[in-house]
RNA sequence: GGCGACAUAGCCAAGUGGUAAGGCAGAGGUCUGCAAAACCUUUAUUCCCCAGUUCAAAUCUGGGUGUCGCCU
C-alpha cells in the first residue's frame, strides 16, 4: 500500500494550527510545517507560530529552526521537508503537512526539480540594475531572445521573474513551466484538506488577530530582531508585520497606519492563498463558517480523514 | 437668521460645454530557487434632487435638499 500523508492547507488565520493539531493527535501523526515564516527563530509573534504548549502536544518539524539572517528558499524547504516526511513514515507515523505557503506545498506534491539552477547573486544584481536603468521592457526583450518559451508565460512587468528566467537561461536550463509538469510526487499519496471561511468572517478574524499580536508584543519582538542586527534587507524581515513595523520605526508611518497596513497586507495574502489552493482539484474543502462551531468542523475533517485514509482514528477528547 | 464654499463609485479624487482620469478598498487570476514575494485583469449607462438653456450639461442658469466654514 502506498504511503499516505495528510495536507492541511488554507489562508492565514483560518485555524490551520488547531485543525492540524487535532488531525495529528487523531492519526498519531507528526506535523510538518509548510510555512515560509514560521521556519525562522525569534519570529514568534508576527509569524503566528504555534505556542510552546501547542508545539509540545505533537512533534513538529520545520518550525523555528532557521536563523533570520539566513536566506532560505523553496529548494531548501523541499529537501528538508522530504527528509522529515521520510523519517516520519519510516517510524510508522503519519506526516501532517500544515501551512499556507503554496509554492512550498507544490514542492512536496509535485516532482519539482531544483537541483540544476543555482542562484547567481551577482547576475541578479547586474540584471536588476539594468532593469532600473533601461526599463523592464529592455530586460524582457533580452529574455525573449534567450528563452522565448519562458518569456511567453512571464509578464514583461514582472521583473523578478524575468530575472530568474534569465538566470536559469544563462545556466543552460530554462525555468520550467509548472503547468507542463504536474506530475505528482511518487514517494507518497497526499490527502488534501483545504480550510476556509466566509470572506467577511475571515477578514474580521485577521483584523482582530493583528490587534492581538500587537498586544502580545509584536513591536517589542521587532525591536529585538533589529537589536540582533537584522534589517529590512533580510528576507525574513520582509514578512508581514515585520516590514511595516520597521518602516514605522523609521518614521514612514504612524503606529496606527502601520497596523492598518499590516491588516490590509494580511487580507491580501489570505486572498492570494485561497486563489492558489483553489487550483488543487482533489482538495477536500471545509468551510468552517458552514458549521455550528469549530468542533463540528473538526469532526467533519476527522470523518473525512478516516474515510480517505482507512486508518483507525483514535478517540480524541474535544477539550484538548 | 446672514454670507460663502462644496456635493462625482464603499473611500479619496480629476474633469469647468463634446459623451465620466487616477489611486485605495473590493472581486477574479498568474505562479518551478526571496513566495508573507512579484505580477496581471476587473469595478459609475452616470456625476445630490427638480426644472430650464443648448444639437450636446457632471460642467451654464434658477429653485430645492444636504454638508462644512465664517459672521450675528
Amino acid at each position: 500500500m502506498k504511503k499516505q500523508i495528510v495536507v492541511i492547507a488554507g489562508p492565514t488565520a483560518v485555524g490551520k494550527t488547531k485543525f492540524a493539531l487535532r488531525a495529528a493527535k487523531a492519526l498519531d501523526g507528526e506535523i510538518v510545517s509548510c510555512d515560509s515564516m514560521q521556519i525562522y527563530k525569534y519570529m514568534n509573534i508576527g509569524s503566528a507560530k504555534p505556542s510552546a504548549a501547542e508545539l509540545r502536544k505533537v512533534r513538529h518539524h520545520l518550525v523555528d529552526f532557521v536563523d533570520p539572517s539566513e536566506d532560505f528558499s523553496v529548494a531548501r524547504y523541499q529537501k528538508l521537508a522530504k527528509e522529515a516526511i521520510a523519517d516520519i513514515l519510516s517510524r510508522g507515523k503519519i506526516p501532517v503537512v500544515a501551512g499556507g505557503t503554496g509554492l512550498y506545498l507544490n514542492s512536496l506534491l509535485y516532482e519539482m526539480d531544483f537541483s540544476q539552477a543555482q542562484r547567481d547573486e551577482q547576475l541578479r544584481r547586474t540584471l536588476s540594475a539594468e532593469a532600473e536603468l533601461l526599463g523592464a521592457d529592455y530586460l524582457y526583450e533580452k529574455l525573449r531572445a534567450k528563452d522565448p518559451e519562458a518569456a511567453s508565460r512571464i509578464h514583461p512587468h514582472n521583473v523578478k521573474k524575468v530575472i530568474r528566467a534569465l538566470e536559469a537561461a544563462e545556466q543552460g536550463r530554462g525555468v520550467r513551466d509548472f503547468s507542463a509538469c504536474k506530475e505528482k510526487c511518487k514517494d507518497y499519496e497526499a490527502i488534501l484538506i483545504g480550510l476556509t471561511r466566509n470572506r467577511d468572517e475571515l477578514y474580521d478574524i485577521i483584523n482582530k488577530r493583528v490587534d492581538l499580536l500587537v498586544k502580545q508584543g509584536l513591536f517589542a519582538e521587532v525591536e529585538e530582531l533589529l537589536d540582533r542586527g537584522l534589517s529590512e534587507d533580510d528576507i525574513s524581515m520582509k514578512g508581514i508585520g515585520y516590514k511595516e513595523i520597521i518602516a514605522c520605526f523609521d518614521g514612514m508611518y504612524t503606529r496606527e497606519e502601520a497596523l492598518d497596513l499590516i491588516k490590509k497586507n494580511t487580507r491580501h495574502l489570505a486572498k492570494r492563498q485561497l486563489t492558489w489552493f483553489r487550483r488543487y482539484e482533489d482538495m477536500h474543502w471545509i468551510n468552517i463558517s458552514d458549521y455550528k462551531d469549530e468542533e463540528a468542523a473538526i469532526e467533519e475533517m476527522l470523518t473525512w480523514l478516516k474515510k480517505k485514509s482507512g486508518c483507525t482514528i483514535k478517540v480524541t477528547s474535544p477539550t484538548t
